[in-house]
DNA sequence: CATGAATGAGGTTTCATTCAT
DNA sequence: GATGAATGAAACCTCATTCAT
């Protein structure tokens, strides 16, 4: 067996796919730069996957789950609470969590966010939507169960779901350190709260 | 002139490029499908179009330029105000109107909003940011400047201008039926506004 | 009758495909471009002109015109001569009247020898040649009547002939003014006698 | 690995490539007509060609390299003399070396050296040139430094290289077989070399 | 494991020309 | 004289994918 280089022709292949998809993303892409990147001849990636959009998942499955596993973290240690929480610093410490982890791979993620159109991950922001849509519904509803009265419909839990995913995106887009992202979290989150407050009113 | 069909070519070409554009989005769509569809022979759309940015262009004119007539009528009534305004109906209102603007051709707006990417407009979602931030600033200055202090940094305007149009491309997204949109708008205005004045506390 | 701009249309086309030629050449000229720059539609065009080919003859015909007027002029005078001239002066007349010419549209018959590929002019370089040669001919048969001696063969004519007619396409290319063309004129016109004169011995 | 048909689809494809390329030139030779007459579908061109330039060049590469094999031959030999080289055997000996190669392949190098626009190697006539030029310069210097007097210019050396580039086109342009081209080679060079001696004078 | 070859359809754009009005 | 519309063919190139070896 011929090593080509010294790395696996796996990992080759799949690095010089992250920076391919990275710089055109996913529908612009092209095989055939990222098999002449990875000195393979595409009969080679054919063997390590199935199709481009097989290859794409594979470049994003590591990442994705450590997103997932800190999204998930910091999404299920509220929910006991039956009280709204009297401050934001509870929030603010799992966004910051969370930013950290999509800057570690920052270029990867806003890619995989914003350029994934015709993937199988195109739409994956709504996995996320509803993962945080299920936690502020279930606090919302044990909050109305004890207030004995309801505040706030499924709909705008959707909405400001939807909006607390896109608060990310925006951070990926709008700064390129971690730092600055992280400076810029608490008046988001204070003015996301606010908007939480109003609705129990 | 020789009258292909029954319509004139041009309009033929728009109404096909209008249907191919929202099935597959800028960079998708195929001028040949466009011209099979209009049966007219590529030359012919090279007549009428620059280039496929061009036809493009045409196909979103005038949509656009009403869009533009109601975001300019509702954003520029406000700007008088000096104080914080008492209720959301006015916000209301002028979310009302920009929706059923939106809604009158929701299929374009939403593939212009989020498949336009490669065209000369796939960032005009940053334009309708620039425009509404521009509001939000000067309104802000001017209660700062009656109030004597800062609430709101500049970084945290963009935000909210940002999230203010990404409610719109929300509305299109998740509602079919204008009605249905509009009867979505309170809530999601409300929660805004409940951020806003969290930020003015 | 509506005059378009202030000049009759056929002048500013004209006037457009000359500008048009001299800058692609005649085969990457474009009618289309040639047309839009002269402000008028294709069916215009094709109302003065038989086609591209007829139009680039037009715009080559007065100064061709005028170009073979002085080569006629200075390649019959000395046709009476029984002597080979004893000097260079005459030739180096000749060869900057033909300059003066040449220089005064110097892009405009650059484009025509050198890149008018594709049009009937192709070859015009050869009728220039033709007439050189003649020229040449009828000297040597005179001179080697008198001395009852052949010393020069037909080919080594023609060779004389096309190389003394690239001599100016020469002047053309690596001088961009004609003091310059002048200036370099001499030399190479003392190249060529020498090359004679080596022919008679 | 399939044969299609007899031979090596790459080696087809040279082969029609030469052909078309022959009869019609780099700017008007057709890719498709290439791969017609190859019986290979475009995409093939592409898997062995980065480009038309790329398969023009390949067409070309052996010839190319054969025919600078001689000049490089040829004009160094000369380099160390140091007086006017006393007759012109030398000369003429070069000049058939050279048109040997190039009537092997003639219409090839015609089509090279007047129907190349447009490809990289719309130039070559120059390198040609410079290479020629480099030659007889540095013959000009070595004689002048021993006479202890100038006598040629940068400009005339120029000129007189270009001339000599030129005698070969000239030789393929109007000579269909090798051996007529060789008849016609003293003559010229006696011409040339007449036309040299002068500049001495 | 991997190569190298090939497919075939598709992409956008440009062109000279024609012709009814 | 001139317009404006349309043709139809052709241009170069790129793509994801397949498959025998």
């Amino acid at each position: 067996m011929v090593m080509n280089e010294d790395k696996d022709t796996k990992l080759r292949l799949l690095e010089s796919a992250r920076k391919e998809f990275i710089e055109k993303g996913y529908n612009k892409a092209s095989l055939r730069s990222i098999c002449a990147d990875a000195k393979v001849t595409t009969g080679a990636l054919y063997f390590f996957y199935k199709d481009k959009d097989d290859l794409f998942e594979e470049v994003m499955k590591e990442p994705l789950a450590e997103l997932y596993g800190v999204i998930k973290t910091h999404f299920i240690s509220e929910n006991e609470s039956t009280e709204l929480p009297d401050g934001m610093e509870g929030d603010i410490k799992a966004a910051e969590a969370i930013v950290k982890v999509l800057f570690k791979k920052r270029d990867l993620f806003l890619m995989m966010l914003t350029k994934a159109q015709g993937s199988k991950l195109e739409n994956i922001r709504d996995e996320f939507v509803a993962f945080v849509e299920s936690h502020y519904r279930s606090f919302a509803y044990q909050f109305e169960k004890i207030a004995g009265k309801k505040f706030v419909g499924d709909e705008i839990i959707h909405w400001i779901s939807h909006d607390e995913v896109d608060v990310f995106v925006y951070l990926l887009e709008h700064y390129e350190k971690e730092e600055d992202a992280i400076k810029a979290i608490p008046s988001i989150v204070s003015f996301l709260t606010g908007g939480w407050y109003a609705l129990f009113r």
